[in-house]
DNA sequence: CTCTTTTACGTAAACGTTTACGTAGAGTGG
DNA sequence: CCACTCTACGTAAACGTTTACGTAAAAGAG
């Protein structure tokens, strides 16, 4: 058994709330017990019992991450940059993957909860009335990432979706496109669905360029296959247009995987810009153009902002916007 | 502040060593009372603090993981399977990411010392002595994810990278290929790179095929970019060669992107056979051909082994060699 | 030198559980 | 009806800390 804080006491010939002190730092020591009891611990290779501290403080020095799954790569970056945040601030994550169900997410924070978690980050989904509830009881600070809540008061971080959106399509349009389509996400996901569309409209839409509902599919989701069954509507439907909006860059990937199996040149015959950034962005081929999101950063700042509200004890702190930014790479090209 | 078995154990007119025996199934209350508690905690919506249990069991339900950087594409599928079995079987899972560093990694040992998890999953890195030897006198079981040591007696699990290696070479060779060239990783790394070489050397010999230090490139890691720089080497410094064996997924992809970028046709003018099969490796252009390893079930299968030892008190468990397998796809052509 | 303040501790309660032990009452066998 | 065994509890200690409170000695003020 490891040793506590009595075996060092002991050998120290002092109390253990003198021991208490020094390893807290709390007045009420002299400088010689000081060294006495620093060199015993280090002689035993004594280390507090995080877990005793915790009962006593109230505090775990640990943050649960909520995602809906674990496979999008999304969720790489993300937690990447809520790891190394949480790390910097001596605290720890346990991770859930939800697989967006909602019995499994209440299962979680149930857990969570008797884990006397410090606060929790929520990425991707919706938060659920029912989520809302339980944790408002757990009585813990919590951020969204990546999506946001019109119906609860919960500071998030995100990108301006629709911005992004009309800065993509602009950007596509500034390339002296004209006929330009989209693939988007379902149109009922408020969060990263409707935004994104509303963006690509309303750029259309401010070029003076009319806008028909045969140059947009609606898939189901963010993924490959999306892309890839997106691509053949949307050629098949529309084939006079000359770019394409990806509302992920997992869409642009199934539309570039359907170009290729079909000889359709990207970018000569149609160009392509895809939503995220994701690292394998780049080892696409053609290399991915893209309107990124600072996914590392967002991850950080979704965990300083958790820990501003820890330590403050404020229930709420600032929205947080991050820039997007359109990374120019190789898949859309000036229309001749 | 949430309810206490106190509080439940007043409301309920019974002492609170009852209330503990209801909600741990001990032996010692009647039916009557068993009702009549349950109904409290219902009501008042009572849930037990684990970390009290944690302090008087000993146990946290909670294992750590370590990983080298939580960016490599095959910790997504790592992770998912060791959480996905971690959370079947009533524990969370805490990620660490050490960045490969020594130092940053005895940290992250000593935070989850302080913690008391009850395990460790050691992923895709050489554990030191020094890791080793911490460990140890935690007391706590631990396995090895996608490694091996040789110096220490850990379980792990992992593919049998040289037999892998060896198919991946030998199918080359039964497309009809006889000049085969292989990126490799670092050629010192015991783990990823040394087997991997192995085997490719194995299978040529065991084929009758001369080989030749010309036809492999010792790159320094497993990412696009030596993927990038070793195929531009390899083309330059044996031009002959009609088919490449790549260590990674990711030098495969840069791979195909060097060949794309210079008009090298895939697979027409070489065949790449790539390994690890991450999920995007269909999502290649073309689709990518490579040696699988199960990464989900590698991770479950960690993680049972690091509960069957939790149960059974053992220090060791058997090591587990999952099979690997080819997977067909479009980036390797018979030879003509 | 005396009185007060400060410093440097020690003692013990508290955090929320589990569990060994004790005990009163019910049930059982003869 | 007695002796015994169960059953169904309650009491209190323990897990490893932190911290409020008490106190003796040292330091400082006059």
């Amino acid at each position: 058994m490891a040793y506590t804080i009595k075996d060092v006491a002991k050998k120290a010939g002092v109390s253990i709330a003198t021991v208490s002190r020094v390893l807290n730092n709390q007045p009420g020591f002299s400088e010689k017990t000081k060294k006495k009891v620093q060199h015993v611990i280090e002689e035993l290779g004594y280390e507090p019992n995080a877990v005793a501290r915790g009962l006593i403080n109230n505090k775990t020095h640990t943050i649960g991450v909520l995602f809906p799954e674990l496979s999008s790569m999304l969720v790489t970056d993300f937690l990447n940059g809520i790891e190394t945040m949480a790390h910097e601030l001596g605290s720890s994550v346990i991770v859930c993957h939800t697989e967006a169900d909602g019995e499994k997410t209440m299962k979680y924070l149930q857990l969570l909860n008797e884990k006397r978690i410090d606060g929790i980050i929520f990425v991707s989904a919706i938060l659920k009335e029912e989520y809302y509830n339980y944790i408002r009881k757990m009585g813990i600070p919590m951020v969204l990432l990546s999506t946001e809540s019109y119906a609860y008061p919960v500071p998030y971080v995100k990108v301006n979706d629709q911005h992004a959106a009309y800065s993509a399509t602009k950007y596509l349009l500034n390339k002296g496109h004209n006929k330009i389509g989209m693939i988007s996400g379902s149109k009922d996901d408020l969060i990263a669905g409707k935004p994104r569309i509303m963006g690509f409209k309303m750029a259309l839409k401010d070029s003076g360029i009319a806008f028909t509902e045969d140059n947009i599919i609606y898939s189901k989701g963010f993924g490959f296959q999306d892309g890839l069954d997106g691509m053949e509507k949307l050629m098949k439907q529309s084939p006079e247009i000359s770019a394409i909006f990806a509302a992920s860059d997992e869409i642009a990937f199934g539309a570039l995987s359907f170009a290729y199996q079909h000889g359709i040149k990207i970018p000569d015959d149609v160009s392509i810009i895809g939503y995220d950034n994701l690292s394998i962005a780049e080892m696409a081929i053609p290399p991915l153009t893209t309107v990124g999101q600072p996914l590392i950063k967002m991850g950080k700042t979704a965990a300083s902002m958790l820990f501003e509200m820890l330590e403050s004890g404020n229930v709420f702190v600032e929205n947080r916007i991050l820039p997007h930014e359109i990374l120019e790479r190789e898949t859309v090209r000036e229309k001749r």
